[in-house]
RNA sequence: CGAGGCGUAGCGCAGUUGGUAGCGCGCGUGGUUUGGGACCAUGAGGUCGCAGGUUCGAUCCCUGUCGCCUCGACCA
């Protein structure tokens, strides 16, 4: 192994991914752990890419209508307890305020692990008519869920999301509603985070607590484990009967509103780490990389060369976000492996004998390759190189995902597949939920999805064999 | 929450058979360097995770506790 192959003080991707994957968190400054137990705090390399993808996310909901509120990080009790599913997911990591200003409180308070319930209590108090549908909020906030286990923006016990809510006149509307807002998850996650995603629907067992049923996207990390990226659910009238949202129809009558929610979290940035990083560090796409290209110059004490960088700096800076490291107490050779580290998408060297021939060198972090361009044009070359390095990283993190998607049509199958492949492995299932938990303790893998797209890869159950009801996908997760 | 591992400088680690600590990297300053992790000189930085106990004396021994990591169970 070349030392290219490597960046120092980082763990080997292959031989350890969990300690890599927080090596990298660390190194690249995305996010610190804090005297919080359970919380960290994300830096802002991190939070450029959390702010990214909010921008892009949010223009997409608005452009079906959604606008943005915000509710309060405290719940009464009370409302958390009316809806019987859904409070008996969520006890076992909620957190609770019992006192304040020195006094015990009357009733207690959760702080938020999400907000269904707040929001339907409002949503109850605002809707009378048929006329008033549909109302189709979001907000951007934290939560937070005592969770034992905690790892970086994987699984923290306080995390940021958005949280859309929704209450629509009738069922279709409501369903439609689910299935749009999944198609904006999954273009966020392909088209920004350049991972290929996984649509389906939750089976029973896997659900949200209190849905009447919940899609999914689904996405492959590196090491072939799956990470649930997105959620979006149908409620029906299971909350709005408990929280009394209803409305006056065209016929007069009352009846009970249909409801939706769904959210995106920081995992994301999760995924991103750990769909395409590689043993040189974070490696990110084009699209949501917070330095989309670093000028680097060469010897810059010399005649010249910090002036023709910092032109080039200027040149660029109005197309990309762009980075211009001009420190003196660095090498080159130190700055290269650091940005690459940092996963930028794109280096820029400029040294004098590039300033002599009026050209520069770009050098793509996901394939290493370097390009001399001319001056002249290099905003060009470097709108066609990004895009490029966008659609490739798509398509080797597609390749990691077709590698490691294998049909089992029994036990033996299924186990020798995960054993060598990790990843997913496609199969026909009967639809019981002792099924189910039979294949999770004999191989460690769940459920991800069924998915949308089915296929038919045999009549009987990879398990029971019995009479089979759908095709799932099925993995080990994070 | 079950099983295991680790807490000594910012990071990685030594070490003290009990007498308050060192190495490498990093960091500050001055200079020489600069096309894949430069070099010389000179500095700064520690209540040895925390709390008890044993002892003349604890970073070291004992007990407890907290935190982090890995593997399971649970979840975005």
């Amino acid at each position: 192994m070349g030392k290219e192959d490597f960046v120092k003080e980082i763990t080997n991707i292959d031989e350890d991914f969990a300690k890599w994957y927080t090596d990298i968190v660390l190194k690249a400054e995305l996010a610190d752990y804090t005297d919080t137990k359970g919380c960290i705090a994300i830096k802002p390399y991190g939070y450029a890419i959390w702010e990214n993808i909010q921008k892009y996310a949010d223009e997409e909901f608005k452009k079906t209508g959604v606008k943005n509120v915000y509710f309060p990080v405290l719940i009464p009790e009370s409302l958390l307890q009316k809806e019987k599913d859904h409070v008996e997911g969520f006890a076992p990591e909620v957190a609770w305020v019992t006192e304040a200003g020195g006094n015990q409180l009357e009733e207690k308070y959760c702080i938020r692990p999400t907000s269904e319930t707040i929001i339907s209590t409002m949503y109850s108090k605002w809707l009378n008519s048929w006329r008033d549908l549909p109302f189709v909020y979001n907000q951007w906030c934290n939560v937070l869920r005592w969770e034992k286990e905690t790892k970086p923006f994987l699984r923290s016990r306080e995390f940021l999301w958005q949280e859309g809510h929704t209450i629509h006149e009738t069922a279709d509307e409501a369903i439609n509603r689910t299935v749009q807002m999944l198609d904006i998850y999954a273009d966020v996650i392909e088209n920004l985070l350049a991972i290929p995603v996984l649509k389906g629907q939750k089976t029973e067992s896997e659900k949200f607590s209190g849905a009447e049923f919940t899609y999914t996207v689904e996405c492959l990390m590196h090491d072939g484990r799956a990470l649930q990226s997105g959620t979006s659910h149908y409620f029906g009238q299971k909350f709005s009967k408990p929280f009394n949202i209803k409305f006056q129809n065209r016929e007069g009558n009352e009846e009970f509103a249909y409801q939706t929610s769904w959210g995106i979290t920081t995992r994301l940035i999760g995924a991103i780490i750990m769909a395409h990083g590689d043993n040189r560090g974070l490696k990110l796409p084009p699209k949501v990389a917070p330095i989309q290209a670093v000028i680097v110059p060469v010897a810059s004490h010399k005649e010249g060369v910090l002036e023709s960088a910092t032109a080039l700096f200027e040149k660029l800076n109005s197309d990309f976000r762009m980075k211009l490291d001009d420190r003196d107490q660095y090498s080159p050779g130190f700055k290269f492996n650091d940005w690459e580290m940092r996963g930028v998408p794109v280096r820029i060297e400029l040294g004098p004998r590039d300033i002599e021939n009026n050209k520069c060198v770009l050098v793509r972090r996901d394939t290493s390759e370097k390009i001399e361009v001319s001056l002249d044009e290099v905003n060009e070359k470097l709108r066609e190189l990004l895009d490029d390095i966008q659609t490739n990283m798509f398509n080797m993190c597609k390749e990691n995902v077709e590698k490691r998607t294998t049909i089992a049509k029994n036990m033996d199958e299924f186990k020798n597949n995960l054993k060598v492949n990790q990843g997913y492995i496609k199969a026909m299932w009967c639809g019981s939920s002792e099924c189910e938990d039979k294949i999770h303790e004999e191989t460690g893998a769940k459920s991800r999805c069924i998915p949308f797209e089915q296929e038919n890869l045999s009549d009987v159950c990879v398990c029971c064999g019995k009479k089979a009801f759908k095709m799932v996908y099925w993995g080990r997760q994070y």
